[in-house]
RNA sequence: CGGGGCGUGGCGCAGUUUGGCUAGCGCGCCUGCCUUGGGAGCAGGAGGCCGGAGGUUCAAAUCCUCUCGCCCCGACCA
C-alpha cells in the first residue's frame, strides 16, 4: 500500500474527548473515529489491527476443534423471555420492534439464539463435544460508553459456546479454552492475568477473566503474591471472622450534629472507621433490609445479591430510609429496626462499635454487635481489599487494576434446560447438554495492546497486530534515486510477502517520520541521500528506537528473520 | 439516573460575565514559490445557519425558556 493512497487522516492535536492513550491514539492514529457516544468507525488501519486480532482468535479457536459460523444480530424477543433475560438484561438491551410491533432485540451476546439454533440438530451424544463460534458485533447500550472502544455500545467480540454430555467432557472443553485463551493474548503482545470472576448475567458457577493489567482499568483485582491465587475483588472471597470476648461497655448515645458520613463520624468522635458500623438499606425483591458493613470496608452488592437470591436488589431511597429509621440518612443503625438485619462476618465480630441512633443527629456508641443486634444472619458480604488473607493459602493480598479482554464460563444447564436443549445418551436416555461460553472482546483488545505498547510518539506494534510491518520512508521522495531504490524495495517486501507501507507522499521527512511513530508500524525502512550512496538504508525498530545500516540487497531477508522471530510462537 | 462541565470551519481553542460594526486565533486543507534527515518558510485562498427551536431587544455566539448531543465523576458491565 502506499501511504498517498491510504485513508489514514492522522491528527497533531489530541481530542479533548480521550481520557486513555488507547483512545486518544486510535484517534490520533487514524485507526477510528467516533459516530456517536460509544460507536466508533473503524478506519482502514484499525479495521487491519482488527482483522488480525480476529484471525489469531479463529486460528486457536480452530485449533482447539471450534467451527466458525455467522449468527443473527438482530434476534427476537421469544428467545431471551424463554431464559428470563428479556427482563434480567434489562436497560442494557438495545431492544427494537418491527413494522408489526413485535419485539427484538440486537444481540448483547448469543447464548439463546445459539442454543435454540441447535437444539433441533444435536440429538445423540454422537455429535459432541460441539464447538462453536462467531466473531462479529454485539450490542450493549451501556450506561456509560468510556474510554473509546474499551466500554462501546457496538462491539466486536468473539464468542464460542461448547456443548458437552457430561461434567468431565465441560471441565475438558473449559480447559481448552482456557488453554488457547492463554496462547491468543500471548501471540497479541498481551500480559494478561486469569482470575477468578464472578458470572454475572451470564450466568453459571466456575468462570475465569483475563485482565490485561492497567492503571486505567475498570476491573479491581486480588492476587496473592505467595501461591499465585488472583480473582476478582467481586468474587473474591472473605474469611469469617471469630467474634472476641471483647470489653463489655455500656452502650451510650451522643449527640453527633450534621455527621453523617464514617470520616465525619471517626473524626468527631476519635475512633477507627473500623469500630464504625455502616447501615446500609436495601429493597430486597421490594422488601426492605439493612446491611451491616465495617467502616473501612465495602458492600459487595454481588455477594449480598447471591445470599439473598432475590433477583431485583437496589438500595432504599431516601423516602424508604427516612420512613424506617426515623431518621434522615447518615443516621441508620441496627438497633431496634424493624426490619431484618444482615451483617457482614467482620462487621458482626465488631463489639464497641459507633452506630446510627436512627435519630437524626444521634450516634451510639460502645454497641457490642453480637451482643445488642439481633441479626438475621452472618455472612461474607463486603468487597475483598488489600491486605486480606489469600483464601488458599493465607497470605496477604494485593491489589491491581486491570481491563477484562476475555472471559470464560461454564455455563451448565442455565440455558438448555429453559430452552429444552437435550440429547440422548448412550442408555438413549434424554438429558440437557452441557455449555459453556467464551468470549473475547476483540475491539477491546485492540485497545489493551495499544495500551500497553506505546510511547510518547505513539503506538508500538506487536508484529503480529500491526496494521503494516514495515514502512518505507524515503527521505524526500522527489529525488529519483532514492524513489527508484524506494519503488524497488517495496516490490520485493511485497512479493516476499511482507505487509509493507510505502510512504510515497511529497512531505518533509520530520512529518513522514511523525506519523510513523505515531501509528507504530514496528519497522522503518529509511532511505535517505546519504547512505543510499553506500547502497546501504537504515532499518529502525520502533520499540528499542534502535537504529542499523543495512546493505539495501540484505534488507529483506533481514527484515524476513526478525519479523519471524517476533511472532511468538503458540 | 444523580452530580459536574462543554457544544463557535476538519482538529484544538478565544470571544459569552458587561448584547453593538465584515466572528477571531493556532493547526490542518487548497494554489504558487521555495524547501527536503524529526510535524519548515513566504505569498495568496477556500471553509462557520456560533448544536437546534422558540422568546426578549433597534440589535443575540453573548440574555431567557425549552430541546438535542457530547465529555468527566458515581451507581452497572465484556
Amino acid at each position: 500500500m502506499r501511504m498517498s493512497q491510504l485513508y489514514a487522516p492522522t491528527l497533531r492535536e489530541v481530542p479533548a474527548e480521550a481520557e486513555i492513550k488507547s483512545h486518544q491514539y486510535m484517534l490520533r492514529a487514524g485507526l477510528m473515529r467516533k459516530s456517536t457516544a460509544g460507536i466508533y468507525a473503524y478506519l482502514p488501519l484499525g479495521q487491519r489491527v482488527l482483522q488480525k486480532v480476529q484471525q489469531i482468535v479463529r486460528e486457536e479457536m480452530n485449533a482447539e476443534g471450534g467451527q466458525e459460523l455467522l449468527l443473527p444480530i438482530l434476534q427476537p424477543a421469544e428467545l431471551w423471555k424463554e431464559t428470563g433475560r428479556w427482563e434480567d438484561y434489562g436497560e442494557e438491551m438495545f431492544k427494537v420492534k418491527d413494522r408489526h410491533k413485535r419485539d427484538f432485540c440486537l444481540g448483547p451476546t448469543h447464548e439463546e439464539i445459539i442454543t435454540a439454533l441447535i437444539r433441533s440438530d444435536v440429538r445423540s451424544y454422537k455429535q459432541l463435544p460441539l464447538l462453536l463460534y462467531q466473531i462479529q458485533n454485539k450490542y450493549r447500550d451501556e450506561i456509560r460508553p468510556r474510554f473509546g472502544v474499551i466500554r462501546g455500545r457496538e462491539f466486536v467480540m468473539k464468542d464460542l459456546y461448547s456443548f458437552d454430555q457430561d461434567e468431565d467432557s465441560l471441565e475438558r472443553s473449559y480447559q481448552r479454552m482456557y488453554n488457547a485463551y492463554e496462547r491468543i493474548f500471548r501471540r497479541c503482545g498481551l500480559d494478561t492475568v486469569p482470575v477468578e470472576a464472578d458470572s454475572g448475567a451470564i450466568g453459571g458457577d466456575t468462570s475465569h477473566e483475563f485482565m490485561v493489567l492497567a492503571d486505567s482499568g475498570e476491573a479491581a483485582i486480588v492476587h496473592c503474591p505467595a501461591c499465585g491465587y488472583a480473582a476478582n475483588v467481586e468474587k473474591a472471597p472473605c474469611p469469617e471472622v471469630p467474634i472476641e470476648e471483647g470489653e463489655r461497655h455500656s452502650s451510650e448515645e451522643v449527640h453527633t450534629p450534621s455527621v453523617g458520613t464514617i470520616e465525619e463520624v471517626c473524626s468527631f468522635l476519635s475512633v477507627e472507621p473500623q469500630q464504625c458500623i455502616k447501615t446500609i438499606l436495601y429493597m430486597a425483591d421490594g422488601k426492605p433490609l439493612a446491611v451491616l458493613v465495617r467502616g473501612d470496608h465495602t458492600l459487595n452488592e454481588l455477594k449480598l445479591q447471591k445470599e439473598l437470591q432475590c433477583s431485583e436488589l437496589e438500595m432504599a431511597d431516601s423516602h424508604t430510609i427516612a420512613e424506617i429509621t426515623g431518621a434522615p440518612v447518615g443516621f441508620a443503625g441496627p438497633l431496634n429496626l424493624p426490619i431484618p438485619i444482615m451483617a457482614d462476618y467482620a462487621a458482626a465480630a465488631v463489639t464497641d462499635a459507633v452506630v446510627g441512633a436512627n435519630k437524626e443527629d444521634y450516634h451510639v456508641r460502645h454497641v457490642s454487635i453480637p451482643k445488642d443486634c439481633s441479626l438475621w444472619k452472618t455472612a461474607d458480604l463486603r468487597e475483598c481489599q488489600e491486605g486480606d488473607p489469600c483464601p488458599r493459602c493465607g497470605a496477604g493480598l494485593d491489589t491491581a487494576r486491570g481491563t477484562e479482554v476475555g472471559q470464560v464460563f461454564k455455563l451448565g444447564t442455565k440455558y438448555s434446560t429453559p430452552l429444552q436443549a437435550t440429547f440422548l445418551d448412550q442408555n438413549g436416555k434424554e438429558r440437557p447438554l452441557l455449555m459453556g461460553c467464551y468470549g473475547i472482546g476483540v475491539s477491546r483488545t485492540m485497545a489493551a495492546i495499544i495500551e500497553q505498547h506505546c510511547d510518547e510518539d505513539g503506538i508500538i506494534w506487536p508484529v503480529s497486530t500491526a496494521p503494516y510491518s514495515v514502512t518505507i520512508v524515503p527521505v524526500n521522495y522527489k529525488d529519483e534515486k532514492q524513489r527508484a531504490a524506494a519503488d524497488e524495495l517495496y516490490t520485493r517486501l511485497e512479493d516476499s510477502g511482507i505487509d509493507v507501507l510505502l510512504d510515497d507522499r511529497l512531505e518533509r521527512p520530520g512529518v513522514k517520520f511523525k506519523d510513523a511513530d505515531l501509528i507504530g508500524f514496528p519497522y522503518r525502512v529509511t532511505i535517505g541521500p546519504k547512505s543510499l550512496q553506500e547502497n546501504k538504508v537504515e532499518l529502525t525498530h520502533r520499540a528499542s528506537k534502535a537504529v542499523e545500516l543495512v546493505d539495501i540487497g540484505e534488507v529483506v531477508d533481514l527484515l524476513l528473520s526478525k519479523l519471524a522471530s517476533e511472532q511468538p510462537l503458540t
